[in-house]
DNA sequence: CGCCTAGTTGAGGTAAGTCAATTCACGTGG
DNA sequence: CCACGTGAATTGACTTACCTCAACTAGGCG
């Protein structure tokens, strides 16, 4: 568990060989501190770091010029920070610690040393980046055409399937510091129509959001009623070629 | 001109050695052409190729259980088709063409070898993917936080914003073969919708929508109304700033 | 004790959706 | 050449999902 949860992560998508887990090592920088609610990268900022969440929650967004806010991800151990930002070498967004947070910083320049020698180590990254652009899509397509209730059911099994991977979440439910406002800037809504549709959930019997934590009353009517497609989270890389259960998934 | 479009875009990118240019030209296998409206790559197929559009408009999208439709983004010349698709190893959306379409297909492992061996090439693609996350993550905040005219003028501007980057549009206008069935699910709302907000722009003034073509009647009425931001389409990568360093260490 | 933040609930407003009818351009076959 | 069908755009009338404003509760903390 003291694996760093990047290497674990990686690791389940491709095996990484001791040369390249070394290089990873090395990426490790420093290890920092951020305390909640204070920005770690903002909106226009020219970035020359980036950061692997090790504990604690962050969330991106962008803000409007009538000072809305929309969160456009949430991110939990063992995700990128500022990865976009670092290639683009400006952030179009800002980054924000849910709760205090430890990461550890990986500098531009040798971040790209390490993925141009090191060509494994950059198509797992490249898959770890397209993995994240899937959700965002995903979560493009619940707020364009799918009504409050189905998106917030989504939203919540989004993130469980997600804790899931690195060991915080099960089908039971999890740990889950964000407020109703957090939600309601996520997915697009208000907090008050957040907290009614958080009620009518919660009446249906299929998830309880309560004092931090997500409890699925019932795992698969909720799915059933969110239309949840999981496969797009699948830890499935080019090394497990085209794997049976993808083959029995697309039959 | 005959130059592939990709080539340009990551030629204003970085400058491209002979050799990195040579490998480009190797991954353009074949050229096909696909006809407006049969789909390109379907939602859950594993795929093997990608494409790279020469010539036509295509769009991606994601289709509920209900029948609902998602557009996530258009595709104009220059850009990768189902790149993401290839890296993730199976697709989690479709592509059709709006027009016809004129494509050079990529096949993976050709891909994975050319950018393994070509660390700039790989930098440069990783860079193209970013960008176009971006426009995925602006997209997604107009439709979670945006109004339905702002949202739509939004739209036409990064389009015509886009568009201008390959020399098929200018600040007066550009040739536009999408319907407003199109644009409605693209941008999240109903066609009925879509029709009177364009009806509102062209009566403000702003902007003209009319067969095929849309003409920007004032083009900084229509920024300042959206609250456009095109920094985030600059063409501007790692070479063009802070790069010096970077590419020291990259080349 | 008082203040702040998070959550909860009600009443009423509004942006956008749905349904439906009409027009127009285009192609196709009688 | 005209009748017909089809897909796109347009507009009106009505509905609804979600928002805003506002009041109130409950917990944490200086």
């Amino acid at each position: 568990m003291e694996t760093r949860p990047l290497a674990r992560k990686l690791g389940a998508f491709m095996a990484l060989s001791e040369a390249e887990l070394c290089v990873l090592e090395r990426l490790h920088k420093r290890r920092r501190t951020f305390f909640a609610g204070r920005d770690l990268v903002h909106q226009g900022q020219a970035d020359q770091a980036a950061y692997i969440l090790v504990s604690g929650w962050a969330y991106s967004y962008k803000i409007l010029h009538d000072g809305q806010r929309q969160i456009v991800d949430f991110q939990i151990p063992g995700d990128f920070l500022g990865l976009r930002s670092v290639v683009l070498h400006v952030s179009d967004h800002s980054i924000e610690p849910v709760t205090d947070i430890e990461v550890t910083e990986v500098h531009a320049s040798d971040l790209f040393k390490a993925l141009s020698e090191t060509p494994r180590l950059a198509t797992a990254v490249f898959w770890t980046a397209s993995r994240d652009e899937a959700m965002v899509v995903e979560h493009l397509v619940g707020i364009g055409r799918r009504g409050a209730a189905e998106r917030m059911a989504h939203f919540l099994l989004e993130l469980g399937a997600r804790l899931s991977l690195v060991g915080m979440g099960s089908k039971a439910g999890y740990a889950c510091p964000l407020t109703q406002y957090l939600i309601a800037d996520a997915i697009g809504l208000s907090a008050v129509h957040v907290n009614r549709v958080l009620r009518q959930l919660r009446e249906q019997g299929m998830v309880t959001f309560r004092d931090g934590h997500v409890t699925f009353d019932d795992y698969d009517s909720l799915v059933e009623f969110a239309d949840f497609e999981e496969s797009y989270l699948d830890q499935v890389g080019p090394t497990a070629q085209v794997s049976a259960p993808v083959l029995a998934r697309v039959a």
